[in-house]
DNA sequence: CGCTACTGTAACTATACTTGTTACGTAACC
DNA sequence: GGTTACGTAACAAGTATAGTTACAGTAGCG
């Protein structure tokens, strides 16, 4: 399908507003630099909102802005904001049905077993802020030689 | 998208061929007990045999075996076996163009944190091994009054 | 008040991945 | 040589996602 990008869109525009500090930013200036479509932006801006993560404000001068500063906010929040799915999935078995009667417990006890690891994944983003991003972005671009005039609003 | 399934079908796979232990176990045995398709279970084992976790029989009285006991089959294994893809993606950002030049650096930077991220789920996959699978299904079949006739396989 | 710049959301398309299915060539065992 | 099973191609169907257009609603501003 179109590969699942949600959680990067969301990262990134948690990004920019954070950026932007107090700043309201559209829809449309996050979409060029996620290079995507306003929309898209929108919609997990819309996720984003619901958790009380962003705060957004129609008309003009409108757009989003973080609720709390980057350092408070986990990569997990995000992640749970825009994927409420479990990262792994088990086939529904035939209902009941089953030649084998050990089969019907596979399923139940391979979901367990998944649940787990995606506690794993999610403990290593509960490692991470919004802050240690940009931090890291900010140390990317440093090690490229790009310039930045300040060394204010990370 | 038809969700995909392989890593469940792929744990419920080797997790027959080690009941049977030595027995070549045929794909539409297998495909009957998973409720799918012999060819999806093929699909899935020609990974596996690819790997070296199963060895595979043409012709009469042919099927797969594991070619290790279960105890020394971890999850990860499996895993990485029928699942090379990363979890998470980041979209492929517009080639080098990008109106704002602090979006060129954010993609590699999440690539890096969901690397991480993903290392923690595969850590907890290590964790267990098949040989636990089979243990946590034979439990849950005796906590639900399910009999067995003896203690023996797995 | 009316203009303008935003959001929210529906509707639709295109795309990609997966499963399900049929088919058939090939290999192994008897 | 016949039977059984794998390996794999080919294709249909289902579904999630991004992308896009469109438009109603709302909020600030002159």
């Amino acid at each position: 399908m179109a590969t699942n990008t949600r959680f990067a869109v969301a990262i990134h525009t948690a990004g920019m507003l954070a950026f932007a500090e107090k700043m309201r930013v559209s829809s449309e200036t996050i979409a060029r630099s996620v290079s995507t479509n306003p929309v898209v932006v929108r919609r997990v801006i819309a996720l984003l909102a619901k958790h009380g993560l962003v705060e957004v404000r129609k008309g003009q001068a409108g757009g989003a802005a973080l609720c709390r500063p980057p350092a408070d906010i986990t990569l997990e929040e995000l992640y749970r904001a825009v994927e409420p799915q479990p990262l792994m999935a088990v086939p529904k078995s035939a209902p009941e049905s089953a030649d084998c009667p050990v089969a019907r417990f596979v399923g139940p006890v391979l979901t367990e077993f998944f649940a787990n690891a995606e506690a794993g994944y999610i403990e290593r983003l509960s490692r991470f802020t919004l802050a240690d991003v940009l931090a890291a972005v900010e140390q990317r671009m440093a090690d490229r030689g790009v310039m930045r005039r300040k060394t204010g609003a990370a």
